[in-house]
DNA sequence: CTGAAAGCGCTTACAG
DNA sequence: CTGAAAGCGCTTACAG
């Protein structure tokens, strides 16, 4: 391989004034400057990883951390990993992607052996046992996903609190006084999806607030369950007129209930999603949706982390983003029949 | 940080001595080994990635090179990626995500900068880009997709010429001679999924043979355009009794479209698609298809690449793996109606 | 069975 | 404005 050396003896200079020619880290003169670009052109030189982490401490490296859960909803995961991938390199930064069980145990595997300069953990719990390493860690992390306790840490998430309010404001102000929310399993809150009961809370204060009628439900995490599930669901309430959704597999299986039930949106039913952009364009789903933003939350985490990274000024106070929630309109959602 | 040189102090040998207990490369005594155990295990060393890549020239690295077309469908890609990491991690190797636009410029910067022992390449093209690249380079690659010319490298894909040939089979036995088979869109074709042609290819084939009248689409890649294009090719063939379908978008439209049009599978029509039994189940796609067996082919993907790198011995031909078919019947197919 | 030393390819004080 | 040298933390011939 060819080393700064071949390119300091192609350059008729030293290996420290190569270095810095490339570096830009002391004043060298145009014509040196010149003649070691041209040496590193015809060579096509590229730095050794490795031998420059070891000098530098830094790698230029950010770790991922997801959960990918056999039971969680997998094609949503996806707009995440690629948000802090294509973001990391915008920055100059590569990704390494850890999809281990254990994900504390991968995180402190990684920082020790000193493989990235930071992490960015996805998808995370209540009581995330990434946190406890992560703190202890000499490389800075941003979370994705408020935990119980972000004391410190720098997070972003969406509000999911204000998304339950803003949904149920939304249909109150259309006229709704009886409705529906179907909300992911109850093993993923069990399992620390604290984004479940955020939402659902903010949806009855709200409710509560505003004498509206709200019935909850933990619905299945896939099909076609799931499809049973938002039958029953509506057999029990035959009068409520407006349905709130923070449940993916809800939100596909949905078509599909309402031709069987002969309904339409929002004639029989206004409804309310909760999933990304891109996943209601895939399967063309025809509800209006609070857009989860994964692919934003995963850039913002991103630049924080890289600001971290880059200011030695650690002293920074902790950064906690939760994005206010966005309606995607898509015609499903109307005055209630009278 | 601890180095190996704290953990020699620590059990009061040299450093080669602890280099040697840990990797076990020559003899050491009982006791000495035990001490060095003792001096990692109380200090909490583990190896600066950096330092071992810099003296070895390994880095225990894999990179990850996927191609996150917009117009692609996406839910399908996070099962190969995990299958590659998932497989990596049982191997020792951590999985480096590269997701850039120009993979052949970001493959090249990675392997001269030596970050990784090899590369998996995911969903590759006719003519791809980052092949000639590939084969420059020091290290070895495996591909996860059929390029036109895939000579030297080592190739997992479905066996997708046998799977069109398959799908003609399995219908024309319960008794059908009319089918339908709805692609990909044509761009996919172009940008180089020559998977796509190559299904085509085996059904048409076999078809022929067996003098079963076939027609060939390329329908959408997403909603609501392929429900439009389902609908139109189902007005064009009233007579078609069976229905083929390589293109995931279709699978998860065509629930809805038989709906509208009071069909059900198989009476009215019997459906064979083409995807992950992943993605049959989020979706609860009720259609029998061959398994695309993507966690399999990353992981196999993975081994093949490991072997490649740990094995000095370089000279092992190239290896092809195409994968048959393998149908999840779902109960979609069945003799026509009289 | 163990140690002292060289070397991997960089960067960066230290001198001039 | 530039060079010689030290050092980052490992591994591995070379000696004993």
């Amino acid at each position: 391989m060819v080393t700064i050396g071949d390119v300091a003896s192609a350059a008729g200079v030293s290996r420290s004034t190569a270095s810095y020619a490339l570096s830009g880290k002391r004043t060298i003169s145009p014509e040196v400057r010149l003649k070691v670009l041209q040496a590193v052109e015809s060579l096509g030189y590229t730095p050794n990883a490795g031998a420059r982490a070891l000098a530098t401490s830094q790698t230029r490296v950010l770790a991922l951390l997801g959960r990918f859960l056999s039971d969680e909803f997998a094609p949503a995961m996806l707009q995440y990993i690629l948000g802090v991938s294509n973001r990391a390199r915008e920055l100059g930064y590569d990704t390494l992607l850890v999809s281990e069980d254990d994900g504390a145990a991968a995180l402190k595997r990684i920082s020790d052996s000193r493989m990235v300069d930071g992490f960015v953990l996805l998808n995370v719990a209540e009581r995330d046992t990434r946190l406890p390493v992560l703190r202890a860690a000499p490389q800075p992390g941003a979370l994705v996903g408020l935990p119980g306790e972000p004391d410190g840490l720098d997070v972003f998430d969406l509000d999911f609190d204000a998304t339950g309010s803003f949904m149920i404001d939304t249909l109150h102000g259309l006229g709704h006084r009886e409705i529906v929310l179907v909300s992911q399993p109850e093993h993923v809150v069990e399992r620390g999806g604290a984004y479940v009961w955020r939402l659902a809370d903010g949806a009855r204060r709200r409710a509560d607030e505003l004498g509206v009628s709200l019935h909850t439900y933990f619905g299945s995490s896939s099909q076609p369950a799931i499809g049973a599930d938002l039958h029953r669901i509506l057999d029990t309430h035959p009068t409520a007129t407006g349905l709130l959704l923070n449940n993916e597999a809800a939100a596909a299986a949905l078509p599909s209930v309402l031709a069987a039930r002969g309904m339409t949106a929002p004639d029989d039913l206004s409804v309310i999603g909760r999933y990304s952009d891109d996943f209601a364009r895939t399967f063309s789903l025809p509800f209006s949706a609070v857009d989860s933003a994964a692919d934003e939350l995963g850039r913002r985490a991103v630049e924080q982390l890289v600001q971290r990274i880059e200011n030695r000024a650690d002293d920074a106070p902790a950064h906690l983003e939760l994005i206010a929630p966005v309606l995607h309109d898509r015609g499903s959602i109307a005055a209630p029949r009278p």
